[in-house]
DNA sequence: TTGTAAGCGTTATCAC
DNA sequence: GTGATAACGCTTACAA
């Protein structure tokens, strides 16, 4: 009455059913089944629990067990559609196994990186799924995590010692490359692209060796064009490569990047796949909603989501392996490759 | 050295240091600097904290301060891409006053919604984020929150006594349709969201007042093709449209089926503008890069992500108002819309 | 079948 | 200036 606590906790919920606290956390326990129980004291504190409207405190019992059943996703910017699926992945995944996901947008700086690793240590989640990179430029080694137990594991291309996912960016952008040879371009140029991202890098490599094994010579800066990952950076990267003599082909860095030129082409006058065939890399929802719709390397972004959420809970377990699991890619062929208008011209 | 505790705690610090734990956390303390202490001890702390590699334990500390500085945000699917600005500018303005984020998708599900809030209050979160609708259908009056003193606000619309962030759907729908209604359109269709949907529900309703303003007849369901929020209910809902005499202007529940518009009137050899107009509403970041590019309503969503924290940090030091905060959209004009190709025929 | 009590890692209130 | 110690809310031996 006087001064009540402020929350219900299990005191109170004891109290009102007449028992003690040991009781009430049996009636609640995952083992609650197998406890022998006289069933009517188990009613009595049920009742207590519906009328209290008593939530147990699961920050008391974290402390205890020592496992928080909350997990870190850090990743650049979910605002890059590349990363809502891999994000409902890993969440999907997380609630099914009792997991909780606390989000981190670090826009790929080192800083923000470091600030909520530290804040996911002292939070002291179970395991740390890291997206995007980012990690290798840490300070010094990352012992903390040993100190508390924090597992990690990569989504993507990483230099350390933990279990990751990845897709083979070089064999699909190969691939991927090599399907617009095999459509009878010669002019292929590649859009987009940070040099300073890893993945750009791999894809950039791929192209590289599709047109040694085509046997066109090596590509210069007249047909390479970096710049960012997103639209913007597609398009202006076209504009760009649009001055010359333009390629018939363009091989894009991600889809982003492609449709960012499907408008630069757009605004050059120039007809997809008719002028210029385009060929994209994630396969995001938009991918065959543009038309002409766009050839692209399908990434199982959802799956890879969750085989990190399964490799966490593999490291939980003590039964991770830190070899890399490769998901598969597929290109997708749509409507946005065409024979070039003169084949074998020049 | 025999059995030592798993992880470095406050009492390896202190023991380290050669001090008290009391000695230890007042050196932790965000009131260190205030609180008198010989330089030489804190130094030894310090040092001994940088040898340990100790990460103070934030669970024990909320469990005692009775805040967890954690949030949740419930929102449908953080995959529709008008979510992510939003996860955005809760994030960012969370992680600046050092609030996590739990990320909760839900797809609209009641009783993921439940089960979710249910976790969320367990997690004794100081507050809740509740984006996309979907509470009211809850059982019962949710007193759980007050029993655990979890603040809750709604981004959009609700009928619930709570703070929220919203904009005006009904005005800023009736002022793109007043738009295509002055560049002489008169056979004006309106395009998709569930009948489910309140935020549908009143965009269509801005649409019908705007019809009645320029005085035309109420709308039918001629004119009015409900379906998804997506680019594949836009494409449907626009074909069915083009079967009979098709509308000259579209008004769209929102840009993605706009998009999805955009590839049905591709597909049916109809050009935009010059056959159609469409006028879309979110403007997400494609919308700028399609072509045409996209006439729409901006929505200032990174920037309700942020009145929304800042409105729980309100209901947290219990100076918040119930009342609605709105935010001001904007119409976008870009290409997407033309007069309509014998004005006035018929 | 149920209760008592120790302890998880902190902070805060007293003493000294 | 610094150190004991009692909470915070729970789980889990160990007793009864």
């Amino acid at each position: 009455m006087s001064r009540s606590r402020a929350t219900v906790s299990i005191r109170d919920v004891a109290a009102a059913a007449g028992v003690s606290v040991a009781t009430v956390s049996r009636v609640l326990s995952p083992a609650s089944p197998d406890i022998p129980m006289r069933q009517a004291t188990r009613e009595r504190v049920v009742r207590a629990i519906d009328e209290l409207g008593y939530r147990p405190n699961d920050l008391a019992r974290a402390l205890l067990q020592q496992r928080t059943s909350t997990i870190g996703l850090v990743l650049p910017d979910i605002s890059n559609p590349y990363y809502p699926p891999l994000v409902r992945g890993v969440e999907d995944a997380a609630s099914a196994h009792g997991y909780r996901v606390v989000l981190c947008n670090t826009d790929g700086d080192p800083e923000k990186i470091a600030a909520y690793l530290d804040i996911l240590v002292k939070a002291r989640v179970d395991g740390i799924v890291v997206a995007g990179g980012g990690l290798p430029q840490l300070p010094g080694p990352p012992l903390v995590f040993e100190t508390y137990r924090t597992k990690l594991v990569m989504v993507g291309r990483h230099r350390l010692a933990h279990p990751s996912v990845q897709i083979d960016n070089v064999a699909a952008t190969r691939a991927a490359t090599a399907y617009v040879v095999g459509l009878g371009h010669r002019g292929i140029a590649f859009l987009g692209g940070p040099a300073s991202s890893s993945t750009a890098r791999d894809r950039l490599l791929g192209y590289r060796e599709a047109r040694r094994d085509a046997g066109l010579p090596e590509a210069g800066p007249d047909t390479v064009r970096t710049g960012g990952f997103d639209e913007r950076g597609g398009y202006h990267a076209a504009r760009s490569l649009l001055g010359g003599e333009p390629p018939t082909a363009l091989v894009c860095v991600n889809d982003r990047t492609a449709l960012g030129a499907y408008a630069a082409l757009a605004d050059a006058g120039l007809s997809i796949p008719a002028d210029v065939s385009v060929v994209g890399f994630d396969d995001v929802p938009m991918a065959s909603f543009v038309r002409p719709t766009l050839t692209t390397v399908a990434v199982p972004t959802y799956e890879m989501g969750q085989a990190a959420l399964r490799l966490l809970r593999d490291a939980l377990d003590g039964t991770a392996s830190t070899e890399p699991v490769l998901l598969p890619t597929r290109l997708v062929v749509r409507t946005s490759c065409a024979p070039p208008r003169a084949a074998g011209a020049r």
